[in-house]
DNA sequence: CCCGTTGCTTAACACCGCTAACTTGCCCGC
DNA sequence: GCGGGCAAGTTAGCGGTGTTAAGCAACGGG
C-alpha cells in the first residue's frame, strides 16, 4: 500500500473553453486535503497534488506562480474561517470581558483544529518574505482584519471599565501573544505532559483578566 | 557568479588513525555557521556543509544518521547555553520575583538572538517525532532542565508570597507560554509593526505579576 | 613488509520544484 | 461545415536535494 500512483488516479477530463479556472479550485481542494493528511507542508509535493487531481505537475503552474503561493492560498481560506469563528464566538456574549474571553477560546480551538494552516501562517517566516527584505507583504488581509477585531474587543473592555486604562493595541498584542503561545507550544511540543487545554486556557484568561483589571 | 564551489574550499587532510571524531566536530561547527548565515534549516544542505568542511557529502553520514540529527545536535548545543543564560540572569537577583522576571527577559533575549536554533527546537514538530507516534523522545534534556529551573523559580515566588498559592508547574507553564509567545511571534511576523521589545516584555511581565499576585 | 582496519570517495538512486517547448481539442467566425 | 486561433493541457528535462552501496587508500600494529 504505497499510496503512490499505481493507478494515476483516473485522469481528469479536460476543461471546457471558459473554465480553465475549474482546475484551480480542484488543485486548491486537493492541496487542502493532502495538507491535513500529511500534516506538513514539506510532505505535500507539487507532484502529489497533481496526481491527486489527475493532471501533470506543470499544470499547477498555470494557476499558481509557485508552491508557496498555492500553500498560502489554501491556508488563507482556512484563515477567513478563523476570523469568522472568533466573531461568532464573541457575538454570543454581551458582556465585553466575557466576549473577549470567548474570542480567545475560539482562537485556541481553531488553531488546534487546523494546526497545519496555523503553523504555515503564524509559525514560519516565509522564504519569499525573507527575500523581499525591508517591506512586508505578509500580514495577510484576513489576519489584519482578525487583529483589528481583537483590538476593538479590547477597547470595549477598557471603555466598560473591565480593564485599566491603557493602549488597547498593546493589550491586544499581549493577549494575542498569550493565545498564540498556547497554540504554538501545544502544536509543537506534542509529547509534553500538558494539562488539559481547557484548564490551561481558562487559567491564562483568568490571570490576564486579573492582571489587566483596574 | 554562482557562489557554488569554484574552489571546493581546500580539501581537508585525512584524519589520523585515532581521531576520525575530529571530522564530527568540524561538521558541527560548519553547520552552526551555515545555519546562522542562511537563517533557515532548509537552506543549509548536506552538500553545502560537506563543501564547507572540505569533504564529500556521504562523509557526513559516517557521523550523523541523517540531516535532522545533525541540525538538532547543533541546536542543542546552543540550547545548553540557553539554560545557562537564564540561570546567570536569575542569579543576579535575590528577590524571587525580580529573579524570575530576569529569567523571562533572558529567555526572550536569547530566543531573539538565536532565532534559527529557537525555531528548530520550539517551533517545528520534527518529522522524526511524528513518525515515532505515541511516545515522545523529544523534549531535549537541556529543555527539560531549563523548565525545571523555571518551575523552581516560580515555587520560590509562591513560597515568598509574591504569588498566590497555586500549582507552581501550572504557573510556570503560563509564563513559559507568555515568553515563548513573544519570541515566536517576533521571529515569524518580522514585518509587523511591533512596539519595542523591552516595552512589550516589561508590560507582559507586569501583567503576569499582577495577575498572579495574592 | 604486509594486511586489516579506519577514513574517506565515487557513483548512483529517487525525489523535489520548476521551465521550455510541444500537442490536443474546443469554439468562433466565415 | 469547416478552418484556424487559442486555451488547456502534456512531454521532456534541468539542477537541486537527502541518502545509500560499494570501493579505494592510507595508516599502524604484527
Amino acid at each position: 500500500m504505497t499510496a503512490r500512483s499505481p493507478a494515476p488516479h483516473a485522469r481528469r477530463s479536460r476543461a471546457r473553453r471558459g473554465d480553465g479556472v475549474r482546475l484551480r479550485d480542484e488543485i486548491l481542494a486537493a492541496t487542502a486535503q493532502l495538507l491535513v493528511e500529511k500534516g506538513d507542508e514539506s510532505l505535500v509535493s507539487i507532484r502529489a497534488v497533481a496526481d491527486a487531481v489527475g493532471v501533470t505537475p506543470p499544470s499547477i503552474y498555470l494557476h499558481f506562480p509557485d508552491k508557496e503561493a498555492l500553500i498560502v492560498e489554501v491556508c488563507e481560506q482556512r484563515f477567513r474561517e478563523f476570523d469568522a469563528a472568533q466573531e461568532a464566538a464573541a457575538a454570543q456574549h454581551t458582556d465585553p470581558l466575557e466576549s473577549l474571553k470567548a474570542r480567545g477560546r475560539a482562537y485556541v480551538r481553531f488553531g488546534l483544529d487546523h494546526p497545519e494552516a496555523y503553523r504555515i501562517l503564524f509559525m514560519t517566516r516565509s522564504v519569499r518574505a525573507i527575500e523581499l527584505t525591508g517591506e512586508s507583504p505578509e500580514a495577510s488581509d484576513a489576519g489584519v482584519t482578525a487583529l483589528m477585531h481583537f483590538v476593538e474587543a479590547v477597547r470595549r473592555c477598557v471603555d466598560a471599565g473591565a480593564f485599566a486604562p491603557a493602549d488597547p493595541m498593546l493589550i491586544a498584542l499581549k493577549l494575542w501573544i498569550a493565545v498564540h503561545g498556547v497554540v504554538s507550544l501545544l502544536i509543537c511540543e506534542r509529547g509534553f505532559p500538558w494539562p488539559p487545554v481547557d484548564v490551561l486556557v481558562e487559567s491564562i484568561l483568568e490571570t490576564h483578566a486579573r492582571g489587566l483589571a483596574p
